[in-house]
DNA sequence: CACCTGACTGAAT
DNA sequence: AATTCAGCCAGGT
């Protein structure tokens, strides 16, 4: 079990829709810790003890995928992302604010939170 | 035990 | 507008 925050982010990225990215800033501030976004990228590279988390929906602000170096391969990552409809050209989403699924949205926040806590 | 690094980001210079 | 700095947490050296 990692740490609560690292759980909290698991939890997010567990329910980014398929065909969708969001990124970890947004997931950041989404759990209230708009200046963690840096974490939630190192949670996510501990997230390879889960294979139930899409990390490949993650991507950085730009919508580049600075996580690929973490996928088995060169292009796992994009082939996963392109497999769900996602077009990715040279590690960047394209129409990536198209593609973009913001939990801040489409997820009550207190409500996420609570739930995950109780 | 102290220090450095890392899938990031926004503010300041 | 481009570069630098600070903040967050965990794990390795």
């Amino acid at each position: 079990m990692a740490s609560a925050f690292f759980e909290k982010v698991y939890q997010v990225v567990r329910v980014i829709p398929e065909g969708k990215v969001t990124t970890y800033g947004h997931i950041a501030r989404f759990l209230g810790e708009s200046r963690s976004a840096r974490v939630v990228g190192y949670a996510m590279n501990a997230s390879h003890n889960d294979s139930s988390i899409p990390a490949h929906r993650v991507v950085n602000r730009s919508g580049v995928l600075t996580g690929k170096h973490f996928f088995a391969g060169s292009t796992l990552m994009q082939d996963l992302l392109e497999s769900e409809g996602i077009k990715v050209i040279e590690d960047r989403v394209q129409s990536f604010e198209n593609h973009l699924w913001d939990p801040i949205k489409h997820l009550n926040q207190e409500d996420f939170i609570q739930g995950l806590t109780g």
